[in-house]
RNA sequence: GGCCCCAUCGUCUAGUGGUUAGGACGCAUGGUUCUCAACCAUGUAACAGGGGUUCGACUCCCCUUGGGGCCA
């Protein structure tokens, strides 16, 4: 289209800091990004913090951080509403005076009792417009007495046409909404009011946004008309939706960006995640780069329907990215939580861990499990019970023999050879031989010798890991437990 | 309560008037295997209901039902 030439796309995302960077947003943020990429416009940041209430400067820190740890990085400076309020003052101004808007001084219980009327009448409850008709003079004297007041927009009545992006032609009749309000003061508008004139002044040219705002875009669009501003697209995108079909919020359990890295998610696997929900490129593929999605993202592709938050799912995919993860990487990410679990210092040895994590790179679905999993591997003694080391129905005396021939072969074999392959070789058709077939007799009192656990990784594998003197010294603790 | 949005396996979804309704996750079974994963194979399971339109509807229209959102 022509006009997409004459008009760069702009686009932003404009969180609130009440509250940790949610999925949701994050959502949002990745679908504008997307869009943004792909036509080679921009994407922006915007901070909405009139709320000084409940506004937060640590919840602002980490809406920023958790967007730049999944990747999505936003051009020119991040905008804050907060230094904007003269702006929004100026436009305020501006409509009071033309008698766009005006001063309204009803009380909330009045209010309140109106609406519950209205509502059992079955009517819509819309704002009377009462306070529309004040004299300059009153609302002089009123303001004068500081009386408690809000600013409304005198709605005019028709019919607000829009074409939205993922939904198609949209209706509403603004009779039904009535005189809205759009600040509590000069300096402080409502979210209605502020989004208005920020897309204006900042030229946003798409508004991509969450489903449960379809009902404010009409409120937007007679505010645009007021100001005579140019119209944006409008794309309003499905909502993430928790088990029972609602709005997925905190009851729902974790939603927090945040939440989900410290427990170990990677930020491929849930951008890949977040992706899905709403979008797909229209054939089989499901695995997709941030890279990817920046040349193969469309709003046509945008499903209409919530998507439900699927956790099993996000879990398989962040199984799949630790695996594709390079080993080194892997390391790096995994080290904090070696760390914190107690098991290797800040300064650690980092050839060691790679070996160590290498051993299940293949087995985990998060970060957060691999302590659990490897701290036998740091530890000195470990703590199980005997009949940990017995493989079916072994005997007591059945397992000390398999102790006694793994202590005698592996012995022998110099701590260089101690390797998987090696060992393999040598102990598979020991094993093979003793066990009649069931390798079983022999391997299983080896790898619960050596971990502690019921599950593990290989015995070879681990063998290689520990090294000759520590698996040694385990089968013969196992031993000594035998007895 | 008013207005608005939505509707394919349990979940994420492909499908755009004619398909054995496809894929993925999950689940189940089998293979591999000392265990747990991973991997491979197979299976399980869906067009909310009712009217139209049409030679023919998952697909288009209407209604109902259900779910959700906004208005405080």
């Amino acid at each position: 289209m022509s006009t997409k030439t004459q008009n760069p796309v702009r686009v932003r995302i404009a969180p609130s800091p009440t509250g940790p960077l949610h999925i949701g947003t994050a959502r949002t943020a990745l679908f504008n990004y997307l869009f943004a990429k792909k036509a080679g416009g921009s994407f922006l940041l915007r901070i909405e913090d009139t709320d000084l209430e409940r506004s937060d400067k640590k919840f602002e820190k980490d809406i920023i951080n958790n967007l730049k740890w999944l990747g999505i990085k936003w051009d020119e400076k991040t905008y804050y509403q907060s230094k904007r309020l003269s702006i929004y003052a100026k436009y305020l101004e501006r409509l009071l005076k033309d008698g766009k808007a005006y001063y309204c001084f009803c009380s909330e219980e009045e209010l309140e009792a109106k609406r519950q009327y209205f509502m059992g009448i079955g009517k819509a409850p819309i704002y009377s417009g009462k306070c529309g008709e004040l004299s300059e003079k009153e609302v002089k004297e009123k303001l004068g007495r500081k009386e408690n007041s809000i600013i409304r927009f005198r709605a005019p009545e028709k019919i607000v046409k829009f074409k939205d992006l993922i939904r198609g032609a949209l209706e509403f009749d603004s009779a039904l909404i009535g005189d809205f309000s759009i600040a509590k003061g000069l300096s402080s508008p409502l979210y209605n009011f502020a989004v208005v004139i920020d897309d204006f002044e900042m030229g946003i040219s798409h508004v991509i946004r969450g489903e449960d705002h379809i009902s404010n875009t009409p409120k937007q669009i007679l505010l645009q008309e007021a100001f005579g501003f140019h119209q944006p697209e409008y794309a309003h995108l499905p909502l993430i939706l928790g088990p029972d079909r609602s709005k997925l919020s905190k009851r729902h359990g974790v939603t927090s960006i945040a939440d989900y890295k410290k427990a170990g998610y990677l930020s491929d696997a849930l951008i890949n995640f977040m992706a899905f929900l709403g979008w797909n490129p229209g054939d089989q593929r499901e695995i997709f780069s941030l890279n990817d999605l920046e040349k193969e993202f469309s709003l046509e592709k945008v499903q209409k329907a919530g998507a439900v938050f699927n956790i099993s799912r996000l879990d398989y995919l962040n199984g799949y990215y630790i695996r594709k993860k390079p080993l080194k990487e892997l390391v790096k990410l995994s080290a904090g939580y070696l760390k914190s679990a107690g098991l290797v210092k800040s300064k650690y040895d980092a050839k060691y861990l790679a070996k160590v994590i290498g051993l299940y790179q293949g087995r985990l679905k998060k970060l957060s499990e691999l302590p659990d999993l490897v701290d036998f591997a740091f530890k000195d003694g470990l703590e199980y019970g005997k009949e940990l080391l017995k493989w079916k129905n072994m005997t007591d005396q059945e397992v000390i023999v398999s102790l006694d021939i793994l202590q005698e072969i592996l012995s022998k074999i110099s701590p260089k050879k101690f390797t998987k392959e090696n060992l393999e070789e040598i102990l598979l058709p020991v094993a093979q031989e003793q066990g009649s077939g069931d390798r079983g007799k022999l391997l299983w009192p080896l790898r619960a010798a050596l971990t502690g656990k019921e599950s593990s990784a290989g015995p070879f594998e681990i063998a290689e890991v520990l090294g000759k003197i520590r698996t040694l010294k385990r089968i013969k603790e196992a031993g000594e437990l035998m007895k």
